[in-house]
DNA sequence: CGTAAAATTGATATTTCTCAATGAGAGTGG
DNA sequence: CCACTCTCATTGAGAAATATCAATTTTACG
Protein backbone atom coordinates (compact mmCIF):
# COMPACT_ATOMS: atom_id res chain seq x y z
CA UNK A 1 0.00 0.00 0.00
CA UNK A 2 2.69 2.21 0.25
CA UNK A 3 5.85 1.11 -1.50
CA UNK A 4 8.86 3.51 -2.15
CA UNK A 5 7.45 6.30 -3.97
CA UNK A 6 8.66 6.94 -7.58
CA UNK A 7 11.35 10.18 -7.54
CA UNK A 8 11.45 11.82 -10.75
CA UNK A 9 14.87 13.78 -11.62
CA UNK A 10 16.86 13.10 -8.85
CA UNK A 11 18.11 16.04 -8.66
CA UNK A 12 18.92 19.65 -10.90
CA UNK A 13 17.29 21.81 -12.76
CA UNK A 14 13.48 21.10 -12.35
CA UNK A 15 12.38 24.59 -10.95
CA UNK A 16 12.67 26.24 -14.20
CA UNK A 17 9.54 24.11 -14.87
CA UNK A 18 7.78 24.15 -11.92
CA UNK A 19 4.35 25.48 -11.77
CA UNK A 20 4.24 26.64 -8.30
CA UNK A 21 7.61 28.56 -8.19
CA UNK A 22 5.51 31.98 -8.06
CA UNK A 23 2.97 31.12 -5.68
CA UNK A 24 4.98 28.90 -3.11
CA UNK A 25 7.73 29.18 -0.71
CA UNK A 26 9.89 29.62 -3.73
CA UNK A 27 8.55 32.94 -4.39
CA UNK A 28 10.69 34.83 -1.90
CA UNK A 29 14.03 33.67 -3.38
CA UNK A 30 16.09 34.91 -5.86
CA UNK A 31 17.17 33.16 -9.73
CA UNK A 32 20.95 32.55 -7.53
CA UNK A 33 18.94 31.01 -4.10
CA UNK A 34 16.60 29.19 -6.36
CA UNK A 35 19.27 27.19 -8.14
CA UNK A 36 20.97 26.56 -4.85
CA UNK A 37 17.34 25.69 -3.34
CA UNK A 38 16.83 23.14 -5.72
CA UNK A 39 19.19 21.24 -5.23
CA UNK A 40 17.90 20.96 -1.80
CA UNK A 41 14.07 19.20 -2.95
CA UNK A 42 13.27 16.02 -4.75
CA UNK A 43 10.50 15.36 -6.66
CA UNK A 44 8.26 12.61 -5.61
CA UNK A 45 5.47 11.03 -6.41
CA UNK A 46 2.55 9.43 -4.49
CA UNK A 47 -0.31 7.42 -6.04
CA UNK A 48 -4.01 8.05 -4.84
CA UNK A 49 -4.68 6.93 -1.73
CA UNK A 50 -1.24 6.67 -0.26
CA UNK A 51 -0.26 8.61 3.11
CA UNK A 52 2.66 11.25 2.46
CA UNK A 53 3.35 11.54 6.11
CA UNK A 54 1.22 10.68 9.14
CA UNK A 55 0.45 12.22 12.33
CA UNK A 56 2.73 11.71 15.50
CA UNK A 57 5.40 10.72 12.92
CA UNK A 58 8.94 12.21 13.50
CA UNK A 59 9.12 15.10 10.94
CA UNK A 60 11.95 13.88 8.51
CA UNK A 61 11.09 16.72 5.57
CA UNK A 62 9.07 19.71 4.32
CA UNK A 63 6.74 19.29 1.02
CA UNK A 64 5.90 21.70 -0.92
CA UNK A 65 2.61 20.26 -3.19
CA UNK A 66 3.51 20.63 -6.73
CA UNK A 67 0.42 19.08 -8.41
CA UNK A 68 -2.50 17.27 -6.99
CA UNK A 69 -4.71 17.36 -3.94
CA UNK A 70 -4.05 16.33 -0.59
CA UNK A 71 -5.90 15.26 2.62
CA UNK A 72 -4.99 16.43 5.93
CA UNK A 73 -6.36 15.23 8.76
CA UNK A 74 -6.33 13.93 12.38
CA UNK A 75 -7.94 10.85 13.98
CA UNK A 76 -9.31 10.18 17.46
CA UNK A 77 -8.51 6.69 18.51
CA UNK A 78 -11.97 5.60 18.24
CA UNK A 79 -11.41 5.85 14.55
CA UNK A 80 -13.25 9.08 14.03
CA UNK A 81 -11.62 11.55 11.41
CA UNK A 82 -11.66 15.41 11.60
CA UNK A 83 -10.06 16.88 7.78
CA UNK A 84 -8.60 19.94 8.62
CA UNK A 85 -7.85 20.58 5.28
CA UNK A 86 -7.01 20.15 1.96
CA UNK A 87 -3.65 20.62 0.19
CA UNK A 88 -3.19 21.94 -2.97
CA UNK A 89 -0.37 22.86 -5.27
CA UNK A 90 1.95 25.84 -3.52
CA UNK A 91 0.90 24.97 -0.53
CA UNK A 92 3.73 24.04 2.14
CA UNK A 93 3.61 21.24 4.67
CA UNK A 94 5.69 19.90 7.79
CA UNK A 95 6.18 22.82 9.73
CA UNK A 96 5.72 22.10 13.38
CA UNK A 97 7.10 23.06 17.04
CA UNK A 98 7.31 19.49 18.02
CA UNK A 99 9.56 17.59 15.63
CA UNK A 100 6.21 15.47 14.72
CA UNK A 101 3.46 16.20 12.25
CA UNK A 102 0.56 16.86 14.00
CA UNK A 103 -1.60 15.76 11.77
CA UNK A 104 -1.65 13.07 8.64
CA UNK A 105 -1.49 13.59 4.84
CA UNK A 106 -2.61 11.90 2.30
CA UNK A 107 -3.14 11.74 -1.47
CA UNK A 108 -6.47 12.35 -3.79
CA UNK A 109 -5.52 11.13 -6.64
CA UNK A 110 -2.00 11.73 -7.92
CA UNK A 111 -0.01 13.78 -6.20
CA UNK A 112 3.72 15.13 -6.64
CA UNK A 113 5.44 17.05 -3.98
CA UNK A 114 8.55 18.89 -3.91
CA UNK A 115 10.05 17.28 -0.89
CA UNK A 116 12.94 18.81 1.26
CA UNK A 117 14.88 17.05 3.74
CA UNK A 118 14.27 18.82 7.34
CA UNK A 119 18.32 19.25 8.40
CA UNK A 120 19.21 21.12 5.27
CA UNK A 121 15.98 22.72 4.99
CA UNK A 122 16.34 24.23 8.60
CA UNK A 123 20.11 25.74 7.46
CA UNK A 124 19.00 27.05 4.16
CA UNK A 125 16.20 28.94 6.10
CA UNK A 126 19.23 30.12 8.50
CA UNK A 127 20.35 33.36 6.43
CA UNK A 128 17.68 34.00 4.26
CA UNK A 129 14.89 36.06 6.35
CA UNK A 130 13.06 36.77 3.11
CA UNK A 131 12.26 32.64 3.12
CA UNK A 132 11.42 32.33 6.60
CA UNK A 133 8.99 35.47 6.45
CA UNK A 134 6.95 33.87 3.40
CA UNK A 135 6.40 30.52 5.37
CA UNK A 136 5.72 32.65 8.47
CA UNK A 137 2.86 34.49 6.03
CA UNK A 138 1.66 30.88 4.47
CA UNK A 139 1.42 30.00 8.23
CA UNK A 140 -0.37 33.16 9.23
CA UNK A 141 -2.73 32.83 6.03
CA UNK A 142 -3.42 28.94 7.48
CA UNK A 143 -4.34 30.20 10.80
CA UNK A 144 -6.79 32.77 9.36
CA UNK A 145 -8.26 29.54 7.23
CA UNK A 146 -8.78 27.18 10.65
CA UNK A 147 -10.64 30.27 12.43
CA UNK A 148 -13.02 30.58 9.29
CA UNK A 149 -13.11 26.59 9.53
CA UNK A 150 -14.07 26.63 13.43
CA UNK A 151 -16.82 28.96 12.92
CA UNK A 152 -17.96 26.39 10.22
CA UNK A 153 -17.91 23.70 12.38
CA UNK A 154 -18.74 25.04 15.57
CA UNK A 155 -22.06 27.80 14.23
CA UNK A 156 -22.90 26.46 10.88
CA UNK A 157 -25.79 24.26 9.61
CA UNK A 158 -25.51 21.65 7.45
CA UNK A 159 -26.83 23.54 4.64
CA UNK A 160 -24.61 26.41 5.47
CA UNK A 161 -21.55 24.05 6.28
CA UNK A 162 -22.28 22.57 2.54
CA UNK A 163 -22.49 25.71 0.46
CA UNK A 164 -19.66 27.29 2.58
CA UNK A 165 -17.89 24.47 1.37
CA UNK A 166 -18.50 24.41 -2.29
CA UNK A 167 -18.19 28.44 -2.85
CA UNK A 168 -14.65 28.40 -0.85
CA UNK A 169 -13.46 25.13 -2.88
CA UNK A 170 -14.39 27.00 -6.16
CA UNK A 171 -12.32 29.60 -4.81
CA UNK A 172 -9.71 27.70 -3.94
CA UNK A 173 -9.35 26.27 -7.67
CA UNK A 174 -9.04 29.77 -9.44
CA UNK A 175 -5.87 30.38 -9.10
CA UNK A 176 -5.14 26.59 -10.59
CA UNK A 177 -8.03 26.30 -13.17
CA UNK A 178 -9.49 30.28 -13.44
CA UNK A 179 -12.93 30.92 -12.05
CA UNK A 180 -16.06 28.35 -13.43
CA UNK A 181 -19.30 27.44 -12.35
CA UNK A 182 -18.08 23.73 -12.74
CA UNK A 183 -16.36 22.91 -9.63
CA UNK A 184 -14.19 19.59 -9.29
CA UNK A 185 -14.95 17.33 -6.77
CA UNK A 186 -11.80 15.48 -6.35
CA UNK A 187 -12.50 14.08 -2.86
CA UNK A 188 -15.29 12.13 -1.60
CA UNK A 189 -18.37 11.83 -0.13
CA UNK A 190 -16.62 10.84 3.24
CA UNK A 191 -14.14 13.16 2.79
CA UNK A 192 -16.17 16.25 2.36
CA UNK A 193 -18.47 15.05 5.41
CA UNK A 194 -15.26 14.62 6.96
CA UNK A 195 -14.09 17.96 6.61
CA UNK A 196 -17.23 20.01 7.69
CA UNK A 197 -17.99 17.41 10.53
CA UNK A 198 -20.91 16.03 8.84
CA UNK A 199 -21.94 12.80 8.20
CA UNK A 200 -21.46 10.91 4.84
CA UNK A 201 -25.65 10.60 4.37
CA UNK A 202 -25.99 14.45 5.37
CA UNK A 203 -23.59 15.44 2.77
CA UNK A 204 -25.35 13.59 0.46
CA UNK A 205 -28.33 14.29 0.94
CA UNK A 206 -27.57 17.98 0.99
CA UNK A 207 -26.31 17.49 -2.20
CA UNK A 208 -29.61 16.37 -3.73
CA UNK A 209 -31.48 18.86 -2.22
CA UNK A 210 -29.17 21.54 -3.23
CA UNK A 211 -29.71 19.67 -6.75
CA UNK A 212 -33.70 19.36 -6.28
CA UNK A 213 -33.31 23.02 -5.44
CA UNK A 214 -32.12 24.05 -9.02
CA UNK A 215 -29.19 25.65 -7.52
CA UNK A 216 -26.32 22.94 -8.65
CA UNK A 217 -26.01 20.02 -11.14
CA UNK A 218 -24.50 17.14 -9.48
CA UNK A 219 -22.13 16.15 -12.36
CA UNK A 220 -19.49 13.61 -12.87
CA UNK A 221 -16.43 14.67 -10.28
CA UNK A 222 -18.06 17.36 -9.35
CA UNK A 223 -20.62 20.09 -9.38
CA UNK A 224 -22.10 22.82 -11.54
CA UNK A 225 -23.33 25.53 -9.89
CA UNK A 226 -26.18 26.74 -11.15
CA UNK A 227 -27.30 29.51 -9.37
CA UNK A 228 -24.50 31.20 -7.51
CA UNK A 229 -25.73 33.61 -6.37
CA UNK A 230 -28.48 31.30 -4.23
CA UNK A 231 -25.66 29.39 -3.28
CA UNK A 232 -24.02 32.56 -1.62
CA UNK A 233 -27.40 33.24 0.39
CA UNK A 234 -27.44 29.70 1.66
CA UNK A 235 -23.68 30.02 2.78
CA UNK A 236 -23.83 33.61 4.20
CA UNK A 237 -26.05 33.60 7.17
CA UNK B 1 -19.04 50.95 27.13
CA UNK B 2 -15.21 51.70 25.30
CA UNK B 3 -13.52 54.89 26.97
CA UNK B 4 -9.87 55.72 26.47
CA UNK B 5 -8.37 52.80 27.85
CA UNK B 6 -5.83 53.57 30.86
CA UNK B 7 -2.06 54.06 29.93
CA UNK B 8 0.46 53.19 32.97
CA UNK B 9 3.88 54.00 32.58
CA UNK B 10 3.95 56.14 29.27
CA UNK B 11 7.36 54.75 28.48
CA UNK B 12 10.79 53.41 29.21
CA UNK B 13 11.90 50.52 31.62
CA UNK B 14 8.86 48.38 32.39
CA UNK B 15 10.25 45.30 30.81
CA UNK B 16 12.07 44.91 33.97
CA UNK B 17 9.36 43.64 36.34
CA UNK B 18 7.28 42.32 32.90
CA UNK B 19 5.09 39.31 34.19
CA UNK B 20 6.05 37.15 30.64
CA UNK B 21 9.26 39.07 29.65
CA UNK B 22 10.71 35.17 29.71
CA UNK B 23 7.75 33.98 27.90
CA UNK B 24 6.71 35.92 24.98
CA UNK B 25 8.06 36.71 22.06
CA UNK B 26 10.16 38.93 23.73
CA UNK B 27 12.13 35.95 24.74
CA UNK B 28 13.79 36.22 21.52
CA UNK B 29 15.78 39.42 22.13
CA UNK B 30 19.00 39.66 24.48
CA UNK B 31 19.20 42.61 26.88
CA UNK B 32 20.10 45.33 24.54
CA UNK B 33 17.09 44.36 22.19
CA UNK B 34 15.06 44.67 25.07
CA UNK B 35 16.04 47.84 25.83
CA UNK B 36 15.08 49.03 22.62
CA UNK B 37 12.33 47.06 22.43
CA UNK B 38 10.57 48.40 25.60
CA UNK B 39 10.04 51.85 23.88
CA UNK B 40 7.97 51.00 21.05
CA UNK B 41 5.39 49.35 23.25
CA UNK B 42 3.16 50.63 25.86
CA UNK B 43 1.13 49.63 28.65
CA UNK B 44 -2.66 49.85 28.18
CA UNK B 45 -4.95 48.40 30.49
CA UNK B 46 -8.74 47.06 29.53
CA UNK B 47 -11.64 46.72 31.71
CA UNK B 48 -14.24 43.74 31.82
CA UNK B 49 -15.74 43.18 28.67
CA UNK B 50 -14.01 45.83 26.55
CA UNK B 51 -12.95 45.23 23.06
CA UNK B 52 -9.19 45.70 22.19
CA UNK B 53 -9.85 45.18 18.84
CA UNK B 54 -12.83 44.31 15.95
CA UNK B 55 -12.64 41.66 13.00
CA UNK B 56 -12.24 43.78 10.11
CA UNK B 57 -10.89 46.98 12.05
CA UNK B 58 -7.82 47.91 10.41
CA UNK B 59 -4.72 46.48 12.48
CA UNK B 60 -2.33 49.69 13.83
CA UNK B 61 -0.93 47.20 16.53
CA UNK B 62 0.00 44.31 18.30
CA UNK B 63 -0.40 43.03 21.43
CA UNK B 64 0.88 41.20 24.18
CA UNK B 65 -0.95 40.24 26.87
CA UNK B 66 0.39 40.93 30.23
CA UNK B 67 -2.27 39.91 32.86
CA UNK B 68 -6.08 38.78 32.27
CA UNK B 69 -7.67 36.83 29.57
CA UNK B 70 -9.27 37.48 26.83
CA UNK B 71 -11.86 36.09 24.44
CA UNK B 72 -10.72 35.99 20.76
CA UNK B 73 -13.71 35.36 18.75
CA UNK B 74 -15.59 35.52 15.20
CA UNK B 75 -19.31 36.67 14.62
CA UNK B 76 -22.00 35.46 11.77
CA UNK B 77 -24.29 38.74 10.12
CA UNK B 78 -27.02 36.83 12.06
CA UNK B 79 -24.88 37.34 15.34
CA UNK B 80 -24.05 33.87 16.15
CA UNK B 81 -20.57 33.93 18.21
CA UNK B 82 -17.93 31.33 17.73
CA UNK B 83 -14.75 31.89 19.85
CA UNK B 84 -11.95 30.81 18.27
CA UNK B 85 -9.91 31.26 21.53
CA UNK B 86 -8.59 32.81 24.43
CA UNK B 87 -5.47 34.37 25.03
CA UNK B 88 -3.79 34.48 28.53
CA UNK B 89 -0.26 36.21 29.38
CA UNK B 90 2.41 35.63 26.91
CA UNK B 91 -0.18 35.16 23.50
CA UNK B 92 0.63 37.69 21.05
CA UNK B 93 -1.94 39.13 18.75
CA UNK B 94 -2.39 41.17 16.11
CA UNK B 95 -0.44 39.21 13.41
CA UNK B 96 -2.02 39.16 9.68
CA UNK B 97 -1.64 39.61 6.40
CA UNK B 98 -4.43 41.83 5.41
CA UNK B 99 -3.81 44.56 7.01
CA UNK B 100 -7.08 44.07 9.03
CA UNK B 101 -7.84 41.82 12.56
CA UNK B 102 -9.76 38.66 11.58
CA UNK B 103 -11.01 38.45 14.78
CA UNK B 104 -12.63 40.30 17.34
CA UNK B 105 -11.32 40.25 20.91
CA UNK B 106 -12.56 41.24 24.30
CA UNK B 107 -11.14 41.26 27.61
CA UNK B 108 -12.40 39.25 30.36
CA UNK B 109 -11.99 40.59 33.70
CA UNK B 110 -9.17 43.19 33.82
CA UNK B 111 -6.36 42.79 30.94
CA UNK B 112 -3.36 44.68 30.38
CA UNK B 113 -1.63 44.10 27.22
CA UNK B 114 1.62 45.72 25.59
CA UNK B 115 0.75 47.63 22.87
CA UNK B 116 3.22 48.20 19.80
CA UNK B 117 2.13 50.05 17.16
CA UNK B 118 2.29 48.43 13.60
CA UNK B 119 5.01 50.32 12.00
CA UNK B 120 7.63 50.62 14.59
CA UNK B 121 7.61 47.13 15.60
CA UNK B 122 7.76 46.00 11.77
CA UNK B 123 10.82 48.32 11.44
CA UNK B 124 12.02 46.67 15.06
CA UNK B 125 11.72 42.89 13.33
CA UNK B 126 13.23 43.15 10.49
CA UNK B 127 17.21 43.36 11.12
CA UNK B 128 16.08 40.43 13.86
CA UNK B 129 15.18 37.07 12.72
CA UNK B 130 15.21 35.97 15.60
CA UNK B 131 12.25 37.05 16.67
CA UNK B 132 10.67 36.25 13.74
CA UNK B 133 11.66 32.81 14.19
CA UNK B 134 10.17 33.41 17.52
CA UNK B 135 6.49 35.00 15.55
CA UNK B 136 6.60 31.70 13.58
CA UNK B 137 6.64 29.90 16.52
CA UNK B 138 4.12 31.35 18.09
CA UNK B 139 2.01 30.93 15.10
CA UNK B 140 2.98 27.18 14.49
CA UNK B 141 1.74 26.58 17.93
CA UNK B 142 -1.61 28.61 17.51
CA UNK B 143 -1.80 26.59 14.25
CA UNK B 144 -1.62 23.19 16.14
CA UNK B 145 -3.91 24.62 18.50
CA UNK B 146 -6.66 25.50 16.15
CA UNK B 147 -6.28 21.94 14.07
CA UNK B 148 -6.98 20.18 17.72
CA UNK B 149 -9.85 22.57 18.00
CA UNK B 150 -11.89 21.53 14.52
CA UNK B 151 -11.00 17.51 15.95
CA UNK B 152 -13.38 18.99 18.93
CA UNK B 153 -15.53 20.71 16.78
CA UNK B 154 -16.31 18.17 14.68
CA UNK B 155 -16.11 14.89 16.00
CA UNK B 156 -17.19 15.29 19.57
CA UNK B 157 -19.85 15.05 21.60
CA UNK B 158 -21.13 17.50 23.88
CA UNK B 159 -19.92 16.00 26.87
CA UNK B 160 -16.38 15.23 25.38
CA UNK B 161 -16.02 18.44 24.21
CA UNK B 162 -16.55 20.09 27.82
CA UNK B 163 -14.67 17.29 29.54
CA UNK B 164 -11.68 17.96 26.83
CA UNK B 165 -12.36 21.72 27.44
CA UNK B 166 -11.78 21.61 31.45
CA UNK B 167 -8.30 19.67 30.97
CA UNK B 168 -7.03 21.87 28.12
CA UNK B 169 -7.82 25.10 30.15
CA UNK B 170 -6.23 23.57 33.02
CA UNK B 171 -3.34 22.96 31.25
CA UNK B 172 -3.10 26.17 29.99
CA UNK B 173 -2.92 27.73 33.62
CA UNK B 174 -0.12 25.39 34.85
CA UNK B 175 2.23 27.86 33.51
CA UNK B 176 0.47 31.13 35.09
CA UNK B 177 -0.56 29.49 38.50
CA UNK B 178 1.08 25.98 39.06
CA UNK B 179 -0.75 22.39 38.03
CA UNK B 180 -4.55 22.12 40.81
CA UNK B 181 -7.17 20.27 40.87
CA UNK B 182 -9.19 23.82 40.90
CA UNK B 183 -9.83 24.98 37.49
CA UNK B 184 -10.90 29.18 37.73
CA UNK B 185 -13.30 29.39 34.71
CA UNK B 186 -13.02 33.17 34.10
CA UNK B 187 -15.20 33.11 31.54
CA UNK B 188 -19.00 33.11 31.05
CA UNK B 189 -21.25 30.22 30.42
CA UNK B 190 -21.81 31.60 27.08
CA UNK B 191 -18.30 31.92 26.30
CA UNK B 192 -17.83 28.12 26.85
CA UNK B 193 -20.57 27.57 24.76
CA UNK B 194 -19.49 29.71 22.37
CA UNK B 195 -16.07 28.22 21.90
CA UNK B 196 -17.32 24.42 21.65
CA UNK B 197 -19.78 24.64 19.31
CA UNK B 198 -22.22 24.27 21.86
CA UNK B 199 -25.65 26.37 23.46
CA UNK B 200 -25.26 27.68 27.09
CA UNK B 201 -28.09 25.29 28.07
CA UNK B 202 -25.98 22.30 26.76
CA UNK B 203 -23.32 23.45 28.61
CA UNK B 204 -24.59 24.30 32.01
CA UNK B 205 -26.31 20.43 31.82
CA UNK B 206 -23.27 19.06 31.34
CA UNK B 207 -21.57 20.71 34.33
CA UNK B 208 -24.47 19.78 36.17
CA UNK B 209 -24.31 15.77 35.00
CA UNK B 210 -20.98 15.95 35.11
CA UNK B 211 -21.13 17.50 38.55
CA UNK B 212 -24.07 14.14 39.59
CA UNK B 213 -21.60 12.19 38.18
CA UNK B 214 -18.92 12.86 41.30
CA UNK B 215 -16.39 14.07 38.66
CA UNK B 216 -15.92 17.45 39.18
CA UNK B 217 -17.65 20.06 41.92
CA UNK B 218 -19.09 23.08 40.71
CA UNK B 219 -17.55 26.21 42.63
CA UNK B 220 -17.61 29.97 42.24
CA UNK B 221 -15.61 31.24 39.37
CA UNK B 222 -14.72 27.53 37.99
CA UNK B 223 -14.77 23.97 39.01
CA UNK B 224 -12.64 21.18 41.20
CA UNK B 225 -11.52 18.40 39.33
CA UNK B 226 -12.48 15.13 42.18
CA UNK B 227 -11.93 13.27 39.35
CA UNK B 228 -9.25 14.02 36.95
CA UNK B 229 -8.74 10.06 35.15
CA UNK B 230 -12.26 9.86 35.03
CA UNK B 231 -12.41 13.18 33.19
CA UNK B 232 -9.62 11.95 31.02
CA UNK B 233 -11.44 9.04 29.94
CA UNK B 234 -14.49 10.91 29.03
CA UNK B 235 -12.61 13.64 27.21
CA UNK B 236 -10.40 10.72 25.54
CA UNK B 237 -12.45 9.15 23.34
C1' DC C 1 -18.85 -8.70 -17.09
C1' DG C 2 -18.63 -9.20 -12.23
C1' DT C 3 -17.40 -7.64 -7.94
C1' DA C 4 -16.25 -4.14 -4.65
C1' DA C 5 -16.51 0.49 -3.22
C1' DA C 6 -18.99 4.76 -3.13
C1' DA C 7 -23.14 7.25 -3.15
C1' DT C 8 -27.91 7.70 -2.50
C1' DT C 9 -32.25 7.06 -0.24
C1' DG C 10 -35.44 5.75 3.45
C1' DA C 11 -36.94 4.89 8.24
C1' DT C 12 -35.93 5.63 12.84
C1' DA C 13 -33.13 7.04 16.86
C1' DT C 14 -30.55 10.31 19.37
C1' DT C 15 -28.45 14.36 20.43
C1' DT C 16 -28.62 18.89 20.93
C1' DC C 17 -31.31 22.99 20.41
C1' DT C 18 -35.17 26.00 21.41
C1' DC C 19 -38.40 28.01 24.24
C1' DA C 20 -39.88 28.94 28.79
C1' DA C 21 -39.60 29.25 33.63
C1' DT C 22 -37.10 29.44 37.81
C1' DG C 23 -33.20 30.29 40.81
C1' DA C 24 -28.91 32.45 42.43
C1' DG C 25 -25.48 36.03 42.92
C1' DA C 26 -23.75 40.99 42.32
C1' DG C 27 -24.39 45.60 42.46
C1' DT C 28 -27.46 49.73 43.64
C1' DG C 29 -30.02 52.95 45.99
C1' DG C 30 -33.05 53.74 49.72
C1' DC D 1 -28.57 46.56 55.91
C1' DC D 2 -32.13 45.28 52.99
C1' DA D 3 -35.14 45.12 49.06
C1' DC D 4 -34.75 45.52 44.15
C1' DT D 5 -33.18 44.62 39.83
C1' DC D 6 -30.26 42.75 36.45
C1' DT D 7 -27.56 39.40 34.63
C1' DC D 8 -26.13 34.82 34.58
C1' DA D 9 -26.95 30.04 35.34
C1' DT D 10 -29.84 26.16 35.88
C1' DT D 11 -33.66 23.15 34.90
C1' DG D 12 -37.55 21.22 32.29
C1' DA D 13 -40.40 20.02 28.26
C1' DG D 14 -40.80 19.61 23.61
C1' DA D 15 -38.96 20.41 18.76
C1' DA D 16 -35.65 20.06 15.28
C1' DA D 17 -31.52 18.77 13.17
C1' DT D 18 -28.48 15.39 12.28
C1' DA D 19 -26.89 10.68 13.16
C1' DT D 20 -27.60 5.83 12.77
C1' DC D 21 -29.02 1.69 10.71
C1' DA D 22 -30.38 -0.60 6.63
C1' DA D 23 -31.29 -1.19 1.88
C1' DT D 24 -30.54 0.05 -2.93
C1' DT D 25 -28.38 2.05 -6.70
C1' DT D 26 -24.51 3.71 -9.10
C1' DT D 27 -19.86 3.87 -10.29
C1' DA D 28 -15.18 2.22 -10.53
C1' DC D 29 -12.05 -1.34 -11.55
C1' DG D 30 -9.92 -5.74 -12.49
Amino acid sequence: MKPFAVTSEPNGHFCDDCAVRGAAVCSSLDAAELREFEHLGRRVHFGSGETVFSEEDITTSFYNVLEGVMRLYKLLPDGRRQIVGFALPGDFLGMNLSGRHNFSADAIGAVNVCQFPKGPFGRFIEGRPQLLRRINELAIRELSQARDHMVLLGRRSADEKVATFLLGWRERLVSLMGLSDMVALPMSRQDIADYLGLTIETVSRTFTKLERLGVIEIIHGGITLLDPARVEAMAAA
